[in-house]
DNA sequence: CGCGAACGTTGCGCAAGATCAACCTTTTCC
DNA sequence: GGAAAAGGTTGATCTTGCGCAACGTTCGCG
């Protein structure tokens, strides 16, 4: 049950700014299609985005730190977010993946000063971000953008309620299939071989999500590749037998 | 790991309602010292009062059920509340409690239309509520109202953090006594014992919680007796010695 | 190019805790 | 008041998957 030892090494936070609101290059059909904007006009979305800094993270590098004071909030726009939580004793514990498109770092909708969890870079990712205190108008102003806001948290939620709900009844095999699962939903790539995870993850990554060892995720990523069910190489993860994996999930 | 078979009884919903707004009975001091209300005058809270509608449920019965559309939301005025999910095998997970004061099955904040999870009254309870179409209302009209909501969302979601976090790191006997401590905190009577829980509660129940067998339950809590850091009978538990309890739990 | 770090694999033994099972106690309800 | 149901205890056994350890592989960097 308890993951192994220290193993990962302290987050970093990410370098200095590189791209420090290069913002006028963006355009405004990047936002658009997004959940929270989508009600939006051109001209209001314009507004928006020349109010936001724009920044690359590399992977492994941490957006924003826990408890941190919450200054800003942040769009993901390209990569994936992984939101850990480090325990006293160092372990790490990944709650939550964030795929691009979506708000994160959105402490002030959940009435909070700081940030309840880190945020690392799980590949190269770019990000857009405001000052906490447009929250408020962004929320009186923008139509959609506070009850989209609010649909994203209860997906979260949701998600959550399922994690605490599969590690209290599914055993070990069964966690880490649904998880390779919900990883290429959320973001997997379409390959020959099959659907591949769209960022580099590691056996500990896993086992971070799934609250087991890196060695038993090793054991059972070698059983199933055996079985044709998935195809791995180093921080690579191919799933060729989504159907069949899905079954192994169940029950 | 597997939460031992069936178990509970299905939860029964509610049956029919009792007090059906006798609201007038109720007095505005009931509202304001809360959170959500606190920051309202008294002819505002009268307002609300009068468009609520009050009803109390008997202990083990069902306040709503997980997925029934979200038509009307909630007030705990009385009583504890267990949110429970029930598993496609019909195991029970226990996800949270809810004690008296706040609101729940605001599926509106969360942006859904279905509630999502089932609300079981843990003792008899007392409840206030509205229809679902007010939520609109009360978040544009009352000031405090939205942001002391996101308030209690934003912990509910630390507090589900904090058991992803248990169950991935912790063992058992240590999940156990962090259960306990944590139902003692939100609503522990002070008895010459020590603090009791303060309403019924079983092995089962607890091992809903954390995630175990009613069998584990029953070894550790007979131990711990034995070493005078609990007492408890049936349906029933008071914890001595919070002190060194905290102290098992930690790491 | 070669060394070290990060990542991955695999075997073995052991312990925590689930499962099975039997039995007891208290409460409920006809 | 007595049977049945709900709740609780406790022992014996078995399985999962963790801990430890040793080793292989790939990558990045000076």
């Amino acid at each position: 049950m308890t993951t192994s030892g220290a193993g990962k090494m302290p987050v970093p936070m990410g370098g200095l700014a590189f791209w420090e609101s290069a913002v006028h290059r963006l355009d405004e059909s990047l936002l658009s299609p997004l959940p929270p904007f989508s009600r939006l006009e051109r001209t209001q979305i314009r507004t928006i985005l020349d109010k936001a800094s724009c920044r690359s993270f590399a992977a492994g590098t941490a957006v924003f730190q826990e408890d941190e004071k919450a200054e800003r909030f942040f769009l993901l726009l390209d990569g994936t977010i992984r939101v850990v939580k480090i325990t006293l004793d160092g372990e790490q514990v990944t709650s939550l993946h964030i795929p691009s498109g979506q708000l994160f770092g959105i402490a002030q909708a959940l009435g909070r000063e700081t940030y309840p969890a880190t945020a690392v870079a799980a590949s190269e990712i770019l990000v857009l971000s405001w000052p906490a205190s447009l929250w408020q108008t962004f929320v009186a102003t923008y139509p959609g953008f506070a009850s989209e806001t609010y649909k994203t948290i209860g997906n979260r939620v949701t998600e959550m309620n399922t994690r605490i709900i599969e590690m209290s009844t599914k055993h070990v095999e069964q966690r880490i299939a649904r998880a390779l699962l919900r990883l290429i939903n959320q973001s997997g790539t379409r390959t020959p071989e099959g659907i591949e995870i769209s960022f580099p993850i590691t056996r500990q990554d896993v086992s971070e999500m799934t609250a087991t060892t890196l060695h038993t995720v090793s054991r059972l990523l070698s059983a199933w590749e055996k079985d044709g069910l998935v195809s791995s190489k180093r921080k690579k993860i191919v799933v060729c037998d989504p159907h069949r994996l899905a079954v192994l999930g169940e029950t």
